[in-house]
Parts: C-alpha cells; sequence; structure tokens
DNA sequence: ATGAAAGCGCTAACAC
DNA sequence: GTGTTAGCGCTTTCAT
C-alpha cells in the first residue's frame, strides 16, 4: 500500500527545494529547466511514487474537450442506432465534466458523404475523434488529416490497423465466426449442410464478412459441406426468389448469416417458407432479431454489441484526454452468445 | 441541448441575489434558510437546470471516503479470488480520489467468523460497505447495525431482499437454470435423464441453489426425467463412490452442476470415469473448469462474474458517496454463456 | 530558467 | 439566517 496519498505538487516542490511551477514543468515536459534541476525533481518525484490528482488537474485547467464522433446514420440501420445510443449513454455520464461530444452522421450508402462530414469534422478542431471506419479508402484521408494534426483518433467496429490508432474496439471477426459454427454443430443432424449467406450493403465489408466465414469453415469443414453466397443487393426483385432457391436445398440443416440486418431477413423468409427445421445463427440485438429469436426462427445470436463498443470507445478517448489515462491499443469483446432464455438478462442489463 | 455547461453556484447566487453560502445550504439542504428565499433559489436552480461540478465538489469537501468490503477468504475458494480480483481493480480504477478501499475476509465454512469481521468493520466506521452476505442469520445482525448508523450499504452475489440494500448486483438464478436446461437440451439426445448436483458446504446457500434447479425443471421437464442430489460433504470419503454412482446410471445424459467449485469436481470424476458421452453444464471461469472446458468434460460454463460483480458493487457505492450519483436499486447480470470457442474472448476481456 | 499568485467550482468554518 | 472567506491540488500567466 504506497503511501502517496497525499503528496502533492507543493510536496514534491519543498522535498526538491524549487517551487511548484518547476515541478509542473518537468511533470508536463513543458519549458525549460536546468538540467540538474530537472533530474533531481525526477527523482523525487519517483521516490515518493507521485500520483496527481486527477480531479484537480482536470479543475485547474479549466477548458472544454471537444470529441467528435462518427458513425453512419443510426436511421438507415438499426445496428447504428445502437451505437447512438452509446453515444446518448456517454453524454449523460461524462455530462459532469467539460466535454463537448458532437454525433456526425454519414451515409451509410454513400461513401462519398463520409468525405464531406469529415471535411466537417477537419472544421470542428476536435481535440479527438471516435469513428466507426466503414469505409477504408476514404477513411484514410480523414485519418491521415488527423495524424498531420496530432489529433488523437479511437477506432471501433471496423479496424484499420495500417492507421494505428490510439485504440481499437472490437471483436475477433474469425473467432466470431467459429463460435458460429461451434453453435450450429450443436444444433444440426450429423448429414446437414450448412449455408453462409452475407448480406451486406457495401463490399468495402465483405473482407470482415469473409473472415467470419472462414472462422466458420475452419470449425466445421470436417464435419459438415458449406456453401457460401453473397447476396449484397437486398432490392434486387430477384432477392427473395434467390434466397428461398439456397434455403429449400434439402440438405441444408443449418444457416450462418454474417450481418446483423440479414439475420432478421433471412429469419423472415424462412418463417414465410415454413423451413422450421433449418438452424439459424445470426448477430446482434436488433429489434427484429429478437423477435425472431423469441418465435424460434433465430436459434442463436452472436452479440456484437455496437452500443458498448461506441460507449467504451469514447470513454478511452475521454479518459485519455481528460484524465492523461493510457489504455489498452486494441480491446477485443467477449463473442456473447444469446439464446431465447437468456435474451432478456441481456436487455435488461445496463450495458447490452 | 441544455446550456447549463457554464452555471455555476455563484451564477445562482447572483441571480437569486443571495451568497454562495445560502445556496450551497439549499442545494444541500443543510441548515436555516428563510422559507421564501429557499424557495426562490429552487427556483433558479430548476430554470437554469443547475449541475454541480463533480469534480470541484469533490475536490473542495476534501475528506476521503472509507468503504469497507465484505467477502469470504479468497485463498478458500478461487470464486472469491476472482471477487477479490474486483477489488484489487477498483483499487487501481479509483487510485486517483481520495478513497479508502479496505477488504475484510471472512471463513468460508464458518459462519460464526463472519460476525467478528462485521464488528471490526463497524469499528472502522466505514461511510460505506460492500458485501456478499452468504451467511443470511449472521448478516441480518450486522446490517441491521449499519442501518441505525445510516451507514449505506450496496450487497452483491446473494440478495437479502428484506434489508434493502441501496443496490443489489447479481443474476436471476430461476433465470439461470432455465438456460442451464436450455443448453442441455441442445446436446442431449431425447431419452436422456438430467442429474441437477448441488455441491456446497453452506446450508445457507442451498435455497439459491434450489431456485437455479426450478429454472431448469421448468424448462425441461416436458422432455426429459430429471433428478436431483444435494451432495454437501466433499470431504465424506463416501462422496466419490456416491458421485459415481449418480453418473454411472445408464440414462444418465446431462448433468447441472449448480456451483463453481462442483463444476471441476464432477467434471474430474467424470474424465475418470471416461463417461464422456454425458454432457455437463456448470458455473463460472475458475481455472480448472476452463481446463475442463478445453477438454471436453464440461460443455458449457454460465459465467456468474464475480469479478465484475465486486468491481460495479464497489463503483456504484463510490459513485454515490464521492459524487452522489444515484443508482439502480437491483442491477441483474446478463448469462453469460461460455463455451470453448468463446472462452477466450471473454478471458482477454479486460473485465470478464 | 524560476517563482509568485490568481484562478477552476465547490465546501465548510466562521463571523455577524 | 446569511454572507464571507480560506482552502482542496493543479494549471497557467506574469514577473523577474
Amino acid at each position: 500500500m504506497s503511501d502517496n496519498k497525499n503528496i502533492r505538487i507543493k510536496d514534491i516542490a519543498k522535498m526538491a527545494g524549487v517551487s511548484v511551477g518547476t515541478v509542473d514543468r518537468v511533470i508536463h515536459k513543458r519549458g525549460k529547466v536546468a538540467e540538474d534541476i530537472q533530474k533531481k525533481i525526477e527523482k523525487v518525484l519517483k521516490e515518493t511514487g507521485y500520483k496527481p490528482n486527477l480531479l484537480a488537474r482536470t479543475l485547474g485547467s479549466n477548458k472544454a474537450v471537444k470529441i467528435a464522433i462518427l458513425i453512419p446514420d443510426p436511421d438507415q440501420d438499426e445496428y447504428w442506432a445502437l451505437s447512438q445510443a452509446g453515444i446518448d449513454q456517454s453524454l449523460q455520464e461524462w455530462s459532469q465534466y467539460n466535454l463537448e461530444l458532437s454525433a456526425h452522421h454519414f451515409d451509410l450508402y454513400d461513401s462519398s458523404s463520409f468525405a464531406s462530414i469529415a471535411q466537417s469534422v477537419l472544421d470542428l478542431q476536435p481535440d479527438g475523434v471516435v469513428a466507426a471506419p466503414i469505409f477504408h479508402h476514404e477513411s484514410l484521408d480523414f485519418f491521415g488529416q488527423l495524424k498531420k494534426q496530432n489529433i488523437p483518433f479511437v477506432l471501433f467496429n471496423t479496424n484499420l490497423t495500417e492507421l494505428n490508432p490510439l485504440s481499437f474496439i472490437g471483436q475477433d471477426l474469425y473467432q466470431s465466426g467459429k463460435v458460429a459454427g461451434e453453435l450450429l454443430s450443436y444444433c444440426i443432424e450429423p448429414d446437414d449442410q450448412i449455408a453462409v449467406l452475407h448480406i451486406s450493403e457495401s463490399i468495402e465489408n465483405s473482407v470482415h464478412l469473409k473472415a467470419k466465414e472462414s472462422g466458420l469453415r475452419d470449425f466445421v469443414q470436417k464435419d459438415y459441406l458449406v456453401q457460401s453466397h453473397d447476396l449484397n443487393n437486398v432490392d434486387d426483385p430477384n432477392f427473395e426468389t434467390e434466397v428461398e432457391r439456397i434455403l429449400r436445398e434439402p440438405e441444408l440443416g443449418g444457416v450462418f448469416v454474417s450481418t446483423s440486418k440479414g439475420t432478421h431477413i433471412i429469419a423472415s423468409i424462412l418463417e414465410q417458407c415454413d423451413l422450421r427445421h433449418i438452424k439459424l445463427v445470426g448477430y446482434d440485438l436488433l429489434a427484429k432479431n429478437l423477435e425472431h429469436l423469441q418465435r424460434g426462427n433465430v436459434n442463436f445470436l452472436i452479440n456484437q454489441n455496437p452500443k458498448r463498443m461506441t460507449l467504451v470507445g469514447i470513454s478511452h478517448l475521454t479518459n485519455y484526454l481528460l484524465f492523461h489515462k493510457d489504455m489498452p491499443s486494441k480491446e477485443l469483446f467477449p463473442l456473447e452468445i444469446i439464446t431465447p432464455q437468456n435474451v432478456d438478462s441481456y436487455i435488461q442489463s445496463r450495458i447490452h
């Protein structure tokens, strides 16, 4: 139990025979300090195990921290509405601090919209950025700019490792596919086949969906035949018949849908076609997915937890900016398995 | 977007034509204030949507908050070691604040030890208490005392609703049993039987274990025969043979073990007896349970998350004491399902 | 390069 | 009852 409870800058100053101003300078490496004094202060700092009072620090430097958050339009997809809910909750949680959070929405179906939003964020000159960089190419420019301007950023949902952000928050997609495979193999019959369905609006996303697929394949391929299908155009008039064709395959025993929106789309087709025997594993606690889970059209959901991703992303950046806390450069969330019987316990839970 | 960002007590005072001292008095209901002035200030407070700066508040009232935490000895049971890990992490998280956390351990196998620990906690005169009240009877006295002395307390793991604590943190045990039933019914055969095994040191605990059991029964009883057994004396020389007798029952297809420690005990017996066909659902991420999960002796674990329970309990009380935040009177944790494929994602996760 | 001193918003002791 | 004021520990500006 270190006894640093009451060591203040003032104490350090006294021990080193200097003034608080000088101590402050060495702590924050700002400004000219004679080398010997510098050494001396650093020594005292170390010996006493000085820990700054973060409350006083933030109170003293009386400036508001501006954080900009970039996500797709929450009205276009419930997944992103959950993310927005995370922003809203953060707003509440940090309301007492001198913190300005602003949310910026871009068009999920129009990658060019990202650029214009990005520009307005740059104009804002925020102290930090939290973003879901779902448009790979368009993102590079923006985050390059941030780097140049020394504005720290945290990424979530989609990782762009080459940008090495302050922190990334997300899940291990490959392992997520393995979990899906594990769950399916619990509920289908030995000779069944498995279909993997990717239903996504953007091609950019497909690389991530493929990661899930290969996880699933690696887990089940010794026991089951797996076929995968890309169905990116939900609005295509042939979409439903195409899906039906796939689902009516007599050998088919299980379906893995790699996106949250795809999950309820496929579930309703299964229901319509009365294909109750086919087991379905999908993603996320969207309202429609929950209904299908209750009705038995979906057997398992894997929770990506967009709300908590957002919450944690903001929280990390805030702690960094406000309290100079450091954070893990990568935080992978647990792969939560949702069933009809445990779903309520997740919904009730404050951070589901 | 309320514009309360810059409203300080000083502003309120000016608007109400009084001094900061008086405003402070009405905010904290401490002391004599003329009724009309009181009303006036309250009105201004409401109209401006005043929100105190919590940083300044804690900094200004320069007093350390003492919190005592009561749990069973972490060395006696790994479950409680996880809880202790939660205490340790809290210590870190709150290290910057003026907070004194002290852990107090009682003997898991000796209910009378609780009383003596409790007494020493009372002598400490803490500002708040966080406790796992596993000894019902002995607890009543202690928490009654706390009530009398107006010391707030938060309970976790085991609820004693009649004490109505500031907050309770735990899980819905009945529903937890249902989840176990759901999982077992995924992996056993139609004509299998299910055994419920309660392996617990204290009789006090049995009422909670029964809650889990009835959840399981309600879920599976239309499809499977269920038999339950209480095996409280692990040290009994007949213990193993008794368990073996139960497990070797030819119709037996699945086992539900209602405690974390029981889980690995039964798992090793299953392994020894080479009863690989029997499926096992148990509790918690104890090291031994994880091993058995990897080796296939355990099929599913339900995570009660003692670490996070403890963490959240402390965090709630701290927020209450330090920042006057309110909290849910009951926080039920999600019923997390752990499998060989998602276990690592839980272990890695900061708060598993 | 260093020190002194005025804040940050709130609390609490003290004076009237 | 009400107002005044000296802190809390740190930051930051302004002299020196």
